[in-house]
DNA sequence: TATAACATGTAAGTCGTTACATGATTTC
DNA sequence: GAAATCATGTAACGACTTACATGTTATA
């Protein structure tokens, strides 16, 4: 389960709660990673329970009964044994490719196509903003930035076939 | 259940079994699609039922103990109308971009993405083979085609952004 | 004061893989 | 005669989403 690691890895940025490692993946990591509710809840739970994430008690400040964890030292040399390993490859599936392969009557599938071109046009220039804001608010987080040149690449990538294709 | 169509889709190519179906996945599909048995055999069952394939018989000629389908009329209906929806955008998880983002040793990581750059200059020599194949066997299939170019636009994006976050 | 956002959690169901069980046929 | 490949199918499990249930707090 890789959910488990993805939760550490965002816990050893900050400590955070359920709903903020949600928000978190909706957000920063939602152009290569996404958990659910259905998800993070039983998995933090779990994780607590082997003890590699700890509840920090509440702050007195903090009126809003959120449950906010932090990794435990065990934790931490889980995810530091995580990072080692070799990603696994998960297969790959793409249902253009799979409508292409089987269209005889092309028109249908070009239609996608052209709307694919458009979706990866307009997630080029959120890509552009993404990168400026971290040039401007994380320039020490190199690997950060990588990430999101990694969708860069795979938009531009995406987009010359949709030219190509379309010739 | 994208299964049901990535099935009639093949045997709109010609009647197959079961077994054809799994083969052409890890064959012609492999570098978008993949099918298991525990899939296959449920869905052609299912799709018999639903009257969109059906069983032919056994020839003469085939001493094998094998099933062989093919599209019915309502099988073909049911296909084109599949084909003229837009697909359905799966949620995109990389677990690499994952570890490069929680990591804050990245001499470990940068270990993945030199394999990575391996792994897909491989695999765009194993593209430029079935390209040429292609060219050979079916130059009238220009949507084939495409999707191995789509493979090859892909493993070259991922190559040029493996140098990038080497640099 | 309404509504959006914050916040935690569970249940049901779908999707998909892997391993198992079984046997026939071809090829070396 | 052994090994690889052909061939069909099921069972168990794991991963993941969606919808539901419930209540609080900030903001317009």
């Amino acid at each position: 389960m890789t959910t488990r690691y993805a939760i550490l890895g965002l816990l050893s940025i900050e400590p955070m709660s359920g709903y903020d490692i949600r928000k978190a993946s909706t957000d920063a990591l939602s152009h290569f990673w996404h958990e659910s509710y259905g998800q993070i809840y039983p998995a933090l739970a779990a994780l607590e329970g082997e003890g590699l994430v700890r509840l920090l008690p509440a702050a007195e400040s903090d009126t809003r009964s959120r449950k906010v964890y932090a990794l435990t030292a065990k934790g931490r040399r889980a995810l530091a044994a995580w990072h080692k390993k070799a990603p696994v490859e998960r297969p790959f599936r793409n249902e253009l490719l799979l409508k292409l392969f089987t269209a005889d009557e092309p028109s249908d599938v070009l239609a996608h196509v052209k709307l694919l071109r458009k979706q990866e046009t307009a997630r080029l220039e959120e890509y552009a903003r993404i990168e400026a804001r971290l040039a401007r608010e994380a320039p020490a987080r190199k690997l950060w930035k990588a990430t999101v040149r990694y969708g860069i690449h795979r938009s531009r990538a995406i987009i010359a076939w949709c030219e190509e294709t379309l010739k």
